[in-house]
DNA sequence: ACTAAACGTTAACAATGTAAACTATAAACA
DNA sequence: TGTTTATAGTTTACATTGTTAACGTTTAGT
């Protein structure tokens, strides 16, 4: 039963991103929203001034899924849609109080979760981590 | 429009994922099948001993999830369920001649994506890339 | 024999990926 | 100016995936 071949690194990746999106999404069990955070975290640092075609730009998602990630997070009152004056088109995206409130928290929980993950890494393990990922990301464009 | 912060962890690894997929997906755009390669070369290597359940622990997936799996791949005509006599429960799974003659393009293909993906980095790289990823894996079981 | 567990299936629902068609605004340009 | 083209965002539609619950069949445990 043992003498399988190994997964190939795709699944590998996904398995890993999986478990750190549940691992997550556990640590912060008790908020109203259970997705998008980092879709948050990049609407406070555009700080009020970040478009949805930039925020699909940042999250490599299409426009559609982005009009989705807003609904949700502008039903579960984190975020709102403000018309720019300068251009009508666009919408840009301002966090709620209650969204600044929680927002410390949501990236409290995911540094760590990462620093959990790396437990038993070394920062050269971690840094080299990064410089190879970021090599085949290159390739694979 | 560049100093937003780089993306986590997580959503990094799940980016690459979906990249090799769709490169492995356009290398094999000519067959019946676009996806469950991993899974057909499981069922290969169980000499059609294999059964839904130890498919489904290999995949990591549940058992529901392997159900759609087969029922896809024998729609497609890669592979057919065989009740165990020995255990009238299982389902064994073997493979059609067609899935036999196609097996070969289809890992060679996966190696190629692979290879391609890794292009600049050493032997050593890759190693250190699998360690990682293992501690990582094993951390957030 | 009786009960519990394992294997597989079906159904239901939410979430995600993807594409097409649409509204409204703005930009380009004759 | 007026006409055309492009951009930002929305809506709709459909297929795929993740997840849970309920179910039938068969086997294992007692």
């Amino acid at each position: 039963m043992e003498n399988y071949s190994k997964p190939p690194i795709g699944r590998y990746l996904s398995g890993i991103s999986k478990s750190l999106l549940h691992a997550l999404q556990n640590r912060l069990i008790h908020l109203d929203i259970d997705r998008n955070f980092y879709a948050l975290m990049l609407i406070e640092e555009g700080q009020g001034k970040i478009t949805q075609q930039e925020l699909s730009d940042l999250l490599e998602s299409d426009k559609v899924s982005v009009v989705r990630i807003i609904d949700y997070l502008s039903n579960k009152g984190y975020v709102e849609r403000v018309k720019e004056p300068t251009d009508r088109r666009k919408h840009g995206l301002a966090l709620t109080e209650k969204a600044k409130i929680e927002l410390p928290e949501i990236k409290q929980a995911m540094e760590d979760v990462i620093q959990a993950a790396f437990s038993g890494l070394t920062a050269k393990n971690i840094t080299e981590l990064y410089n190879t990922l970021s090599v085949i990301k290159k390739n694979l464009i």
